[in-house]
RNA sequence: GCGCCUGUAGCUCAGGGGAUAGAGCACCGGAUUCCUAAUCCGGGUGCCGCAGGUUCAAUUCCUGCCAGGCGCACCA
């Protein structure tokens, strides 16, 4: 809690002659609980004192005995280290008052200050069916959405469709050679796919329909009139299918800018590198040479004339830039495009935007099978909806076992089922690779979203019962904790506003996914020792209000990642 | 060949310049006259990939190597 540590950066300060803030910067939290709550390491001192650490901390120790702060109670020197202990009673009175008072604020802050953060997440290829692997991008770059803008930054969600490319010749030519209206209709992404699929089994024996599947792309980008409605047709049917998944996800955009969004602006941007002198002519396409950067080189233009992703992705930058002034702009894309996002933010850099270092890829790891990665060409791909259909179920049948007389099923299945999927997504490091497996994913025991949403549950469950009426601020009920498992409890609840932070300073949705299940086991101990509602009436009063921060700290976290808190589960 | 990422307990993974390296799963044993046992408690495991280097201190930082993943001009 930050009160706590200007509390003893101030009294430091002086006895170590350095400034509040570089003493801040020093203290940190020891290993175990036994040597308090926020340690002064003295190693740093040694060479200006010239005196062993050990030394160096007796010697503060000293100097602080007897002492204590409003926070804190004592400070003792340990080794090399000075430890600081809480004062529980004040120290819970503290968290217990800012999380009610802030109730769903308690996490935010607004050191955002209203600046725009562009999230470029999600991104499916138009028909190209919505496979586990686009989870990652939809699920962490929603995350990052969200903590941003508990942060105070104004997010701005865009999902930036793969909807140009060559792919589309591909796809325009297999449904002219196999395609039928009808199947298209009946099932429009999955037919899609099948065709997307043949056409790769096909061009192994006829390798023209590569030459083809460019050519109709080039008529694309000219305008040509049927290539055009084809497309159209194409990304109509594709949108609507993915506009389900979104809506399941409860994942909304500011906007769908997809590739072709930005065509209009393909010739002002090649125009505006040349301009810049660092365009070279190659084999009759246009390069930018990235050597002396030590990357490989760039395309902007096939030798046919037609652009490339990049060159699209160096006009979505420019257009971010140009219409949302952000202060930060991320790339929520896979660690495979690594290379891609080094050579566009180079570009920027090349063309003179200071603000190419705003730019940011957050890169993830993918989902692979243990026998090897997924291929939507190959066809070897899972659907999300299947995942996500399949966790549903599980959770359903785990609830009609567990609390057969819930009233809302179907929600708390959903609410399980869905935040199984997207904590699994959300709990590791990102730029880890995943391997899908079917017993993890329908595995609701262990660190889960479900551990969290239970516990969520049972508290609710414990208001409830004990009814508006016991339940309301007390200032004296509040300083009343002194129990370990309380006040080990406070002390987790403390956190929640630096874990937010630091979530989004490492694009890491994954420290608060973490967190939240530290805050659910300490619940879980709390509740295992502590009765609450079967408790005296003063201690029954502070329970109420540890439990209800817990609640609020549990939902706002689950908030922060997507994930539904079910009041009853 | 070059570049980027990863390597921690049987498995899946946290952590991270310093105080005895942690969880979950799995396995064994315990806890429910009491707020949902989707819980809790106990039981044991680690050359933190290998070798050097920097440092008072390295599992953590640097270099090299090994293993796996990913990428490297007309795909996205």
């Amino acid at each position: 809690m930050q009160k706590l540590r200007e509390e003893i950066g101030k009294v430091l300060a002086p006895l170590v002659e350095m400034e509040t803030s570089q003493v801040l910067e020093l203290l940190e939290v020891p290993p175990e609980p036994e040597y308090g709550d926020l340690a002064f390491p003295c190693f740093t001192l040694a060479k200006k004192m010239k005196k062993p650490p050990p030394a160096i901390a007796a010697e503060l120790g000293d100097k602080l005995s007897g002492q204590k702060g409003w926070l804190w109670e004592k400070a003792e020197p340990r080794g090399p280290y000075l430890n600081f202990y809480i004062a529980p009673k004040n120290y819970s009175f503290e968290v217990l008052k800012k999380v009610w008072e802030e109730e769903e604020q308690y996490g935010h802050t607004n050191i955002g200050n209203g600046q725009n953060v562009t999230i470029d997440y999600s991104s499916p290829n138009i028909a190209k069916p919505f496979g586990v692997g686009h989870i990652r991008s939809t699920v962490i770059g929603h995350s990052l959405y969200l903590i941003y803008r508990a942060l105070g930054y104004s997010s701005i969600g865009i999902n930036h469709l793969g909807d140009w490319g060559t792919q589309f010749g591909k796809l325009i030519v297999a449904f002219k050679h196999w395609g039928e209206e009808g199947k298209l209709q009946e099932d429009p992404v999955d037919y899609l796919y099948r065709l997307y699929v043949q056409f790769h089994q096909e061009v192994e024996e006829s390798p023209e329909l590569d030459d083809e599947a460019r050519s109709w792309f080039k008529r694309l980008e000219s305008g040509d009139q049927e290539a055009v409605s084809y497309w159209e047709h194409f990304k109509k049917l594709s949108l609507e299918a993915y506009a389900s998944i979104y809506s399941r996800l409860g994942i909304e955009f500011e906007y769908y800018h997809g590739e072709s969004h930005y065509n209009q602006m393909l010739d002002r941007v090649i125009n505006l590198v040349q301009e810049q002198g660092i365009t070279k002519e190659s084999e009759g396409a246009l390069i930018v040479d990235l050597e002396p950067y030590d990357l490989p080189l760039v395309m902007l233009r096939k030798k046919d004339g037609a652009t490339l992703y990049i060159t699209r992705d160096l006009a979505a930058a420019i257009y971010r830039k140009e219409t949302f002034d952000f202060a930060r702009s991320l790339y929520v894309v896979g660690a495979e495009q690594t290379l891609h996002f080094q050579q566009l933010f180079k570009v920027l850099e090349l063309l003179g935007f200071e603000w190419a270092s705003n730019c940011v890829h957050v890169p993830f790891g993918m989902i692979r099978f243990k026998e090897g990665r997924m291929s939507t060409r190959a066809g070897k791909i899972i659907l999300l909806e299947e995942v996500l259909d399949r966790a549903v179920e599980m959770a359903r049948e785990i609830i009609e076992e567990k609390n057969p007389d819930l009233e809302d099923k179907v929600s708390a299945a959903e609410a399980v089922g869905l935040g199984a999927v997207r904590f699994g997504d959300l709990s590791n490091d990102r730029v880890k690779n995943i391997e899908f497996d079917w017993e993890k994913v329908l595995d609701f025991s262990g660190e889960t979203a479900a551990y969290i949403q239970y516990a969520h549950a049972r508290i609710c469950s414990i208001i409830r019962k004990a009814g508006p009426d016991l339940f309301a601020w007390d200032d004296n009920a509040a300083s009343l904790l002194e129990k370990e498992e309380e006040i080990t409890l406070v002390k987790t609840l403390a956190q929640l506003p630096e874990k937010v932070f630091d979530s989004a300073e490492s694009y890491k949705p994954s420290i608060l996914a973490r967190y939240l299940i530290d805050v659910a086991r300490e619940f879980n101990r709390f509740y295992h020792n502590c009765p609450v509602l079967s408790s005296e009436p003063e201690t029954q009063q502070a329970r109420l209000l540890l439990i209800n921060a817990t609640r609020q700290v549990l939902a706002n976290g689950l908030g922060l990642l997507g994930i539904v808190a079910p009041e009853e589960m």
